[in-house]
RNA sequence: GGUCUCAUCGUCUAACGGUUAGGACACCAGGUUUUCAUCCUGGCAAUCGGAGUUCGAUUCUCCGUGAGAUCACCA
């Protein structure tokens, strides 16, 4: 049997961190098996719709590169992948429990149900519809929420791929609602029927839904539905505290980490970290490692809390992997804006030499904006500089004169111009973390630079006399 | 409150009963004859507590403690 999995979003906002892990694991257990990767919509709930979710959620998996061989966009041969769409399945599915005598209209309006579970509170026990069960339910026709009978209230016992031999007991077990009023059919019957009509053959999900599991376990019985594989994942944290990440506590929606400049790859190779590993010391993962790696039986038990700075190095380690030219085409909208105009020999000229220094993309125009435009004189740059803010006026100036001097006679490739400073050192009797760091400045006004050689290289001649100029005039 | 789950450096994690408890992020200190956010070297830092099983427990069992999840006509 090939493995199908899926991930199974409701569009009811954006993707986040802990969304996205949903779709990680189940996509890289699919594709390291060689099955299909089936993504569903789940949109029963019209309160909580909103309208261009789906899109947003689609656009999302893409970009992280989360492709599905199945679901919206693409079809397949077991949709429709819109759960609103499958009204008749779950009609035909209900019908089989109806006729079973496994499922019963809920003559209760909602405010006798809550005045139930309000008494139940009362009295400091957990409430359960069933022990309300109506005698002689009504004849369901739709108007009336229809409710899955428990045929057999007792303990369940069951494996998790992740979390082991799991067990629940009859508290667990209650008669929940199949089919909503409004006709369309809750999760915990949907998803069912829908992994069984798709022949989804692993169910992957956050673990909130263990306590669920015993109902589930015996509507699958109910129904005559082999138990598929479970596999419950552990929690995301949020950075600051130790609750699931949600946003409720502003968690981030991925879209925010691709606008502030993180790789798609690192957003997964991070996300993949958070709770599994391949138990050798490897931390960077290219996603086709990941696929090859991954396994379920290494996923941690334990929630994993969210630091953004591992994200950030992890960030930097992907941006080093890629090629220049790839590179390139990402770091498209993050030139500053005096590169627009620059041809593109140079913005990769330039790419090359902070492609190093880069922790995500969004770095580029602190990094760059000086080769495209000329930066104002910062003098504060230099006072403030432990090193520099000892020397006098006068020195200054006459090692800017003399830097210069010598610069407008030299040749400008890396390996002259390394010639030349070394020359400068020597006639000026200067230390290099001054001089270096006065030329440095006078010609970037920057906080950060590559090696000053490949820096005046790219600049070229021109520029930096003429900054060197500028610098000498403004002090 | 009921049910369920989890527990190793600050953080992410490794160690299928035997290790000086390993790695990574962060942090600190050096180095790479400039800065630095790259790179290299070094340092700091952990098995929640108590019983038990065992020659030997991070690892197995039990009891605590702490944390989380869940108890909807939401998913």
């Amino acid at each position: 049997m090939t493995t199908r999995t899926r991930f199974a979003p409701s569009p009811t906002g954006y993707i986040h961190v802990g969304n996205a892990r949903s779709a990680l694991f189940p996509y890289l257990l699919a594709k390291q098996q060689k099955g299909q990767f089936i993504l569903r919509i789940e949109d029963t709930d019209q309160a909580r719709f909103v309208e261009d979710a789906t899109d947003l959620i689609l656009d999302t998996l893409t970009w992280l590169g989360l492709t599905w061989d199945e679901g919206p966009r693409v079809g397949g041969s077991y949709g429709p992948y819109f759960q609103t769409e499958r009204k008749s399945s779950y009609q035909a599915w209900a019908q089989k429990l109806i006729d079973k005598g496994l499922a019963y209209a809920d003559p209760y309006t909602p405010e006798e149900v809550e005045a139930f579970r309000e008494q139940a509170k009362q009295e400091k026990r957990a409430f359960l519809y069933r022990d309300h069960r109506p005698e002689n339910p009504p004849v369901w026709d739709g108007s009336m929420p229809l409710r899955f009978k428990v045929p057999e209230i007792k303990r369940y016992e069951w494996h998790d791929e992740v979390m082991g031999d799991l067990s629940a007991g009859p508290e667990a077990l209650d008669d929940f609602i199949l089919i909503k009023s409004d006709g369309l059919p809750t999760y915990n019957f949907a998803h069912i029927v829908d992994d069984a009509d798709m022949q989804v053959t692993h169910v992957i999900r956050g673990l909130e839904y263990i306590p669920s599991m015993p109902k589930y376990l015996s509507l699958y019985d109910a129904l005559e539905l082999p138990w598929p594989i479970f596999a419950h994942l552990p929690h995301i944290l949020a950075a600051d505290g130790k609750k699931k990440l949600g946003k409720r506590d502003g968690a981030k929606s991925v879209t925010e980490y691709r606008d502030e400049g993180i790789l798609p790859e690192a957003m997964l190779n991070f996300l993949a970290s958070m709770g599994w590993n391949d138990g050798t010391e490897q931390e960077v993962f290219t996603l086709q490692e990941l696929v090859e790696k991954f396994s379920l039986d290494r996923v941690q038990r334990s929630g994993a809390r969210f630091d953004e700075q591992r994200l950030l190095w992890l960030n930097g380690q992907h941006i080093r992997l890629l090629s220049l030219d790839d590179l390139y085409q990402r770091v498209t909208p993050f030139w500053p804006e005096s590169a627009r105009n620059a041809d593109e020999a140079a913005k990769k000229q330039v790419l090359a030499l902070v492609q190093d220094r880069l922790k995500t993309l969004a770095d580029l125009p602190v990094l760059t904006s000086y080769f495209f435009e000329e930066p104002a004189p910062d003098w504060q740059m230099i006072t403030s500089n432990k090193q520099l803010a000892k020397l006098e006026n006068q020195e200054v100036a006459q090692l800017l004169e003399a830097a210069k001097a010598a610069l407008e006679a030299s040749a400008f490739d890396p390996e002259s111009l390394q010639e030349t400073l070394n020359g400068l050192l020597e006639t000026t009797g200067q230390k290099p973390g001054i001089l270096f760091s006065l030329i440095r400045l006078a010609v970037s006004w920057a906080p950060f630079s590559p090696a000053l050689n490949d820096t005046l290289a790219v600049l070229g001649k021109d520029t930096v006399v003429r900054r060197l100029s500028a610098a000498i005039a403004s002090r």
